[in-house]
DNA sequence: TGAATGAGAACGAGCGTTCACTCTCATAGC
DNA sequence: GCTATGAGAGTGAACGCTCGTTCTCATTCA
C-alpha cells in the first residue's frame, strides 16, 4: 500500500481527501456539499484539490467505488467459514449492525445518485451482481454440506438474503433510533425457514 | 389538509405544478431539477409558479407530503380485511410490485432528503409511527382471531414487516430489472414462519 | 534551479427568486 | 351599448448569489 511501482507518488493525500470528501457528502448529499466545503474539510485549498480529483464528479465515483469495494470485501471475508449459519452471523453483525449512522446514510445517497448518474449506476450494478453471485456460492456450498435445503431455488433465495439486508439499512436510514441488533434473532428464525423448509406451493392467485 | 378556511378558488393550478415537480424530481433528484425546468414541464412562467409555491423548499415538502400520504392511505385500505393474510398479500401486491418505477425513484429520493431536511424528516417518520401502529393493530386483530400466534412480540413482528417491505423497495430501486412478484411466495413462506412459530431461543452470541 | 506542491483570488455559468409589467375579463358608471 | 376600472393570472428578463473550476503566483524540496 505504501510505495507503489510507478505513478503513484502519494496515495494518503488522495485517500485523505476521499475521507474529507465522505464526511462531507455524508452530512450534506452530494449535490448540497459543496467544494469550497470539502476543501475546508480536507485542509486544502480548491487548486491544490483539483491536482488530485480532476472534478467533482470524480470525487463522487471516488466514494462510491471505495464505499462499494468495502462492502463486497467485507463480505468476502465472511464467506469463507465452514458453518454456514455461522458465517452469515457474522456477516449480518458487521453489516447490519456495526455500521455507523453515517455509512448508511452515504449509502442512501450513493443510491439515490445511482438512480440519474449512468456511471454510479455501473458501479453500483457490477458490484451488487458479484455479491450475489456469492451469496449463490455460499448457499451452494451449505447444501453439498447438508445445512440447507439443497432442493430450493439458490437465485431467489440469495435475492431474498439481500432483500433482507436491503431492508435492515433502509430501516436505519429512515428511523436512527431503530436497534438493529434486537431484530436479528427475527431475522435469523426467517432465514432458517427459508433455508431449511420445502419451498411453498407456488401458487400466484 | 386545506389550511385556508375559505378562499381555495383553483386547487387543480397547485396540483398540475405538483405534477410536473414530481416528474421532475424523480428523474432528476430534488436538488439537480431546476425550477426553470419545473416551469417549464408545468407550463408556467417561474413568477406565476411562485404565486403558488414560494420556495422550492415547500415544493419539496408538498411531494414529499403528497407521497407519504398516499402510502400511509393506500395502506389504511388494505388493513380493513377480514382475513390477515389475504389483507397481507394484497397490500404486499399493491406496496411493492404495482407501484411504478418512477414512484421508487422518487422514495429514494425522499429517503436520502429526509436524512438532511428537518421537515421532511418530521413528515417521513410521523407516517412511518402511524403506519407502524396500523400494523401492530392488524397483528393483534390477526392474534386474536387465532390466524397468527398470540404470543410473540407484535412490535417486532410490525418492524420486520416493515424491514421486508423496505428491502423489496430498495431492491426494486437498485436494480431495475428486478422482479418484486417473483419473490412473494418466498415473503409469504418467511412471514407465515415469523407470524405463526414459536418464538426463537433468544441467544445472543 | 527547476519541478512538485500548495494557496487563494477570480471567473463564468447557472441557480432560486423577484419585479415591473401585460393580458383577461367581470363589473360599474354613463 | 360602450368605455373606464381594477383585481388577479400570467410573463420573462433581470438580480444577487453561490457554485465548480481555473489561473496566477508563492513556497518547498531535492
Amino acid at each position: 500500500m505504501a510505495s507503489n511501482v510507478a505513478p503513484e507518488p502519494k496515495p494518503d493525500r488522495r485517500t485523505s481527501i476521499l475521507d474529507a470528501a465522505e464526511r462531507c457528502f455524508g452530512r450534506a448529499g452530494f449535490h448540497q456539499a459543496s467544494m469550497h466545503e470539502i476543501c475546508l474539510e480536507a485542509g486544502m485549498s480548491p487548486g491544490n484539490l483539483y491536482r488530485y480529483f480532476p472534478s467533482k464528479e470524480t470525487l463522487i465515483a471516488g466514494i462510491a467505488e471505495r464505499n462499494r469495494n468495502d462492502a463486497a470485501e467485507s463480505f468476502a471475508l465472511a464467506a469463507e467459514t465452514e458453518n454456514f449459519f455461522e458465517g452469515l452471523q457474522q456477516l449480518a453483525r458487521h453489516h447490519l449492525v456495526d455500521r455507523s449512522e453515517h455509512e448508511v446514510a452515504l449509502c442512501t445517497e450513493i443510491m439515490a445518485e445511482s438512480r440519474r448518474n449512468p456511471a454510479i449506476a455501473k458501479l453500483f450494478h457490477d458490484i451488487e451482481v458479484d455479491v450475489k453471485a456469492r451469496i449463490r456460492a455460499m448457499l451452494v456450498r451449505a447444501a453439498e454440506r447438508g445445512e440447507i435445503n439443497g432442493a430450493i431455488d439458490f437465485d431467489n433465495a440469495a435475492t431474498m438474503l439481500m432483500v433482507l439486508a436491503d431492508g435492515m439499512s433502509w430501516r436505519r436510514a429512515a428511523d436512527p433510533a431503530f436497534n438493529a441488533e434486537s431484530m436479528l434473532p427475527l431475522i435469523f428464525q426467517m432465514v432458517r425457514c427459508l433455508l431449511t423448509q420445502p419451498a411453498p406451493t407456488e401458487t400466484t392467485p
